[in-house]
DNA sequence: TTGTATGCGTTATCAG
DNA sequence: CTGATAACGCATACAA
């Protein structure tokens, strides 16, 4: 071990190279009081007097000090980092509430570490124990395909705030999104404007967001007199091009249909491309509504109609649950309501 | 501290409640060994009897022991997460990129730490420090606008790879893209299509990025022998709203264009959407190129004719880059072409 | 090849 | 209010 074939002692060396980070214990001598000292005024742990602690925050200053969260996780149990469960994190929508979580954390010292699950229960298990050997002070779970179950089994041992389901347990907090009202308000929205026949084009049934939105559908039609039409139900999954293939089918079907009401933006997107390919406009000939209110969907032709969801705010919120729940205060955070927001891709139907 | 008004105890006494996580010394113990055996058979650091590496394997086994990054970190130097600075969580450009890094650390053991610097200096500064602080093997930069000189100091310490530049220095791996190309080959397009007025709405100014597509778009112009015109060019901000009010800007100037190349697809889409506000077609009224080929720009209406930029190659290259760093070779991928993708937001010019 | 002893930078538990 | 001292869980010279 001298002229280095080695390969792993390259970080090492170069952190040798040059100034080693300062410590706690240089802090001290500098100031003249005990590590202990330093770290209680670090921590806020225990009242200390006026003199030592100026002293020491000058020497802090001056030596630019920073505490090594790695040293402090050994010692407190504490990492000052919370993991956060994405399902992929190029998600359009999951992104903005990554987001969220970002800006609620950072001003609380917290840093979030996001892995992601892809939809998938095992992925997310795994997932979990990354997080936890990584010793997060919580988790934070966007949705996803785990078991209720091994969330509350995660919650006995590391705080848990789930988004997308409602579930109570010891350590865990969930923050739910009325989809079900969500599929409601766009539905009733079309029937408003004289639609009788509203295709709905489907998510992944796995989803209990989607079922929701399907209930919500129905219960729309019913609440107006509208016989549910299963054959104006299709199939989807989530991505663009489902949506795009949910109009070949009715459209193949001879269906008749004057408007669409598609689970999430992404397909409605895609059956508008659809339509187009079948020189079919939007709203000229078929109304559309999403679901999600992506950020692209502003600027998609025409501008989508769709039931906004605060991707941001949820981000935000459930963030702040995870504060509170980390500082032993019980979650008072409330979900955000869905909210209808008009565009240009529906019109009143002419009778 | 009895009846806790405390507030910080909580996780510690949650993870009490319950088993605590198994530690290297019981493995060692169960097995027979010492445990600096069972450290070395966990980073291979020396041979190992071949008995004695069962009798570890099966302990690991049996008691599901899991390493403590946490510790490790510590004792060893390493902590097996590389810091990535993004520019925004929830970028849909950036986004493809983050889960390329993502693809290409899973497997080799280490995991991303993301981190948003918002394109602004002092924020990617500050990035930096939470990266150093929380010990990371190496920081992955994409793009931003942090001073050549600070990376380079930065990879004194830490290694660093760092992509949309061209630099040079120990310990710094960069990674370009050909945006100079990309320009190139967009506006070369529309020249070959019989386009002769073509508009050019840019990007911040700050982006080397913006201002090399702005050189190629001129160099291909010059290239057909077609003259420089500056009122052809419109400022944008890299936001669909500076697209579409590019072409606001252009309209009212009484411009003559038959093509618009956008320096980005998100300005591309809202140019699209400010030709349809004022009656004019996409293609046939005005052909549109774009640039990055956004996941969604496939979707649009119509589809958009764009510069491809790799990204979620480039974040599995510049992943690549860092782990050959982190191993001591020299990094030794190159950066991925500029590659045009024709759709439908272009047209033939009849002349 | 294997075990022993020491240190990584903090926090927490005690005495004082 | 403050200072010693012992963990925290693992890696690694060093000795055997």
């Amino acid at each position: 071990m001298k002229k280095s074939s080695d390969t792993r002692g390259v970080a090492k060396a170069m952190r040798a190279r040059h100034d080693a980070p300062v410590k706690l214990e240089e802090v001290a001598r500098a100031a003249g009081v005990s590590p202990s000292t330093v770290s209680r005024i670090l921590n806020g742990t225990a009242t200390v007097s006026e003199d030592k602690k100026k002293a020491v925050d000058d020497a802090i200053a001056k030596l630019g000090f920073v505490p090594n969260p790695i040293a402090r996780g050994l010692a407190g149990g504490r990492t000052l980092s919370v993991g956060v469960i994405t399902q992929a994190i190029d998600s359009p929508f999951y992104g903005v509430a990554l987001r969220g979580i970002e800006d609620e954390l950072d001003p609380a010292g917290y840093c979030p570490l996001f892995v992601s699950g892809h939809w998938d229960p095992k992925t997310e298990a795994r997932c979990i124990d990354v997080l936890r050997s990584r010793r997060v002070d919580g988790i934070i779970v966007l949705t996803g395909r785990l078991a209720d179950q091994a969330l509350k089994v995660c919650a006995k041992r590391t705080p848990v705030v789930v988004t997308g389901r409602s579930l109570r347990a010891p350590g865990l907090f969930s923050l739910n999104f009325d989809n079900f009202e969500g599929g409601r308000l766009a539905t009733q929205h079309l029937l408003e404007l004289g639609h009788r026949h509203i295709a709905f084009i489907a998510g992944d049934p796995d989803h209990p967001d989607a079922t929701e939105r399907l209930r919500g559908y129905r219960s729309a039609l019913e609440g107006a007199g509208i016989k549910f039409d299963a054959s104006l139900v299709v199939p989807g999954t989530y991505q663009e091009i489902s949506g795009l293939m949910a109009v070949d089918t009715l459209l193949k079907n001879r269906q008749r249909f004057t408007a669409i009401f598609a689970a999430n933006d992404q397909m409605a997107l895609g059956a508008t491309l659809g339509l187009q390919r079948r020189s079919l406009r939007v709203p000229e000939d078929v109304s559309i509504v999403g679901f999600d209110d992506l950020p692209t969907s502003l600027y998609a032709i025409p501008p989508l109609s769709t039931v906004h969801q605060p991707a941001y705010e949820m981000g935000r919120l459930a963030a702040a649950a995870m504060l509170e729940l980390l500082s032993g205060t019980a979650p008072t955070v409330g979900p955000p309501l869905p909210r209808l927001v008009v565009r240009e891709s529906v019109r009143r139907l002419n009778s």
